[in-house]
DNA sequence: GAGTGGTCTAGACCACGCT
DNA sequence: GCGTGGTCTAGACCACTCA
């Protein structure tokens, strides 16, 4: 029964999911039973259910207790984008540039975003995200300011904004939540990218947020339209084996 | 060994991801061994395999062979994105309005992006997403086009872009490809949606791919920068158990 | 009642990392 | 050599579905 160089159970799911690409099982369609699985491999039952199991994950399949696994249809309308180095799609790199860190006080916006007060302080920094010698993306975040946690500067200058709030606030499960949109660039935005005579770019908006939805961080990043597109896939790692 | 109702294997697994969640498991620390976890539960291997595979599944944790199981740090910088119904993030539904199914000759653009000569015959089909009355995207798509396979109008009023193509070439297993900026809308999609002078938009290039990456589809969707914006968390399903 | 998937056991052998 | 995780077995009982 083992005589292929991979384990049994992964050749159960590639023998399943190639069946299911190349059309023989379709969406709804019910694979066979774990026991005819056994039978026809020669293998343990939880050896197949492990097989099984991969395709579970792969969303290939999905298990219905009493009946039976059945070919499903994989979702389209969810997709994973990847920030940093995926971002541009291509091989391309950004540079980071530090423009300032400062302690400011909160305008409206922030302090509605941030759950604090207005004019209450906050750690405010900029940055510039360069490919080769121009300017791409304009990046202007802000966390709660407080005493006795120093921010390295060349952390600030190469870490992710996600990465430093949570170094910052010493939790090291956070999340994030970004909005999309297309706008219109901030006066200071408009001044470190090029951007045309309308200042559409597209606006990234971040929210950092610990397990209780705290918001421990905020800021948005002013992409320039013609350098920085976002690409994302289907299907891009869970979807692998 | 089970005096509770909830399985001996996510038992282990809740208790685990608590400890990790509480901060008494770090990223880069060890697990307890299996054969540790068997003693501490009073329960076999397999079942305590079970428990920490839930974990690795949930990028908690990822073992090394011959070596352990570590915590590891959550990526922050993979998102995902939900079109449908989730793209507004809120709980507003769209609504579909087809404005047109055409076959034409395919422009430079589109042709260079479905693979074909320039002025090949391609279906075109535009529609408009509605928030109540007003609109918020302008939708134009385009699939080569090939006798004998007739597009319903229902399917094409309702249907996503993606299982429309699939549906229409009969493979069901297809991928799709995103690309998101911010640019000015076309002229029809400035006629169609309320935009500001300068027309600026969050533009939604989706390319239909399928097993092997050949293009099955193409087209851009050009979305109101005031009510169409997307929304996108991480750890937003594979995190959670 | 026969068949299905969900859970679980008490072992086994292996390749690997360490010391 | 010993402990680790990776794979696998040949059973078991359960809840569920369907005829």
């Amino acid at each position: 029964m083992k005589r292929s160089f991979v384990p049994a159970y992964y050749q159960v799911a590639e023998d399943l999911s190639r069946e299911i690409e190349a059309g023989g099982l379709r969406p709804g369609d019910a694979i066979p039973s774990e026991s005819q699985l056994c039978a026809r491999y020669g293998i343990s039952r939880m050896t197949v259910r492990q097989g099984l199991n991969l395709l579970g994950e792969a969303d290939y399949i999905r298990s219905v207790p009493g009946k039976g696994s059945f070919v499903s249809a994989p979702r389209l309308d969810r997709i994973a984008l990847e920030f940093g180095e995926g971002a541009l799609g291509d091989g391309r790199r950004l540079e980071q540039e530090l423009l300032g860190v400062d302690v400011v006080s909160a305008d409206a916006e922030v302090a509605e975003r941030l759950s604090l007060t207005e004019a209450a302080k906050v750690v405010q920094f900029r940055r510039l995200s360069l490919l080769g010698t121009k300017p791409v993306a304009f990046e202007q975040k802000y966390l709660p300011y407080a005493k006795g946690r120093p921010l390295v500067e060349q952390e600030i200058r190469y870490a992710a904004f996600p990465a430093l709030v949570a170094r910052s606030c010493e939790t090291h499960l956070v999340k994030v939540r970004m909005t999309i949109y297309a706008g219109k660039a901030s006066a200071e935005a408009t001044a470190k990218l090029p951007l045309d005579d309308c200042g559409i770019c597209m606006v990234l908006e971040q929210s950092v947020l610990d397990q209780d939805d705290r918001v421990l961080g905020w800021g948005k990043t002013y992409c320039s339209p013609e350098e920085y597109r976002l690409t994302a896939e289907s299907d891009p790692f869970w979807n692998r084996m």
